[in-house]
DNA sequence: AATGGGGCCTGAGAGC
DNA sequence: TGCTCTCAGGCCCCAT
């Protein structure tokens, strides 16, 4: 599932490979594709024929930036994925979106559960944009405080894990990085999230932040049914890296203790039941 | 205001 | 072999 760090991989690949072209041409041949817009034509009109001059990533969105002050957003949902390819070669199955860019390099949008989602909105700022304005802070950035997680966590009945799933709170993080950085910070993720002492908040702060870079580094997690690949076409490498997230069974890579899973909100979190308290 | 649950989707894998 | 069922989860909407 593109979470932060798969998102920015594709984003750190695309950028030398569209940026300072043009849209010649655009087709869309699934709407629910780019369903924010009545008509996929709407969205191609927007588009024009403007210019890609920057791709900058929000969580798990990126923006190509646009030469005629709009932005095309890209949110993966569960199983989007981005690549160039020659115009002339044959799309993979779920291809939903072409865009023909100049150079002889095709942008294409490929996505089998239909969960994410294009659109053409205005402007290059995400915090001013409403598709993205209720976005929180950037788990990445200078923002991201050890005081800004205290002020999410306090007074929050529900769950950590939800509280970290909660894009207005902090954007990027899916189920993935959720149940690694309580792990790396030693938190049972079923703990209320109002429940967390000073030094914990400290510990997963420095947890959240870790895994996140890491993730980034080894070019995001390709989970087991494998849905996630970079613009290359790549799995990624976090994978083996992994300490819980759909480790349940096996030996804990700390004490041993075989990890455990439960349901939560209809998704299962993973954990240590030696290691997180 | 905060929280939890349902629905959207399709492919993989399990079970029969 | 081939069918049916379950699971995966980001994001939006709605009820409480």
């Amino acid at each position: 599932m593109p979470e932060l760090p798969e998102v920015e991989t594709i984003r750190r690949q695309l950028l030398p490979q569209v940026v300072g072209r043009h849209i010649l041409s655009v087709r869309v041949t699934r709407s629910r594709a780019v369903r924010a817009h009545a008509t996929p034509d709407e969205f191609i009109r927007l588009l024009g024929h403007a210019a890609i001059i920057d791709i900058i990533r929000r969580g798990k969105a990126l923006l190509f930036l646009l030469d005629n002050g709009r932005s095309l957003l890209a949110r993966l949902g569960m199983s989007g994925r981005l690549k160039t390819a020659d115009p002339s070669s044959t799309p993979e199955p779920h291809t939903h979106v072409f865009i023909e860019l100049s150079g002889g390099v095709e942008l294409r949008y490929i996505d089998p559960r239909t969960f994410g989602q294009m659109a053409v909105v205005e402007g290059h700022d995400p915090d001013r944009m409403i598709e993205l304005g209720h976005y929180g802070v950037e788990p990445l950035g200078e923002a991201f405080t050890p005081e800004v997680l205290c002020r999410a966590l306090s007074g929050k009945t529900a769950l950590i894990q939800a509280v970290l799933m909660d894009q207005t709170k902090i954007t990027g993080i899916g189920k993935i990085y959720a149940d690694e950085a309580c792990f790396l910070a030693g938190v049972h993720p079923e703990r209320a999230a109002c429940s967390l002492t000073d030094d914990e908040i400290v510990r997963l702060h420095a947890a959240i932040r870790e895994v996140l870079q890491k993730a980034v580094e080894a070019r995001g997690t390709s989970t087991l049914d494998a849905a996630y690949r970079d613009a290359a076409g790549n799995v990624g490498g976090f994978q083996f890296q992994l300490h819980v997230y759909q480790q349940n069974g096996r030996p804990c890579r700390v004490c041993g203790t075989l990890i455990e899973y439960r349901p939560f909100q209809g998704r299962r979190m993973h954990f240590c039941p030696c290691c997180q308290h």
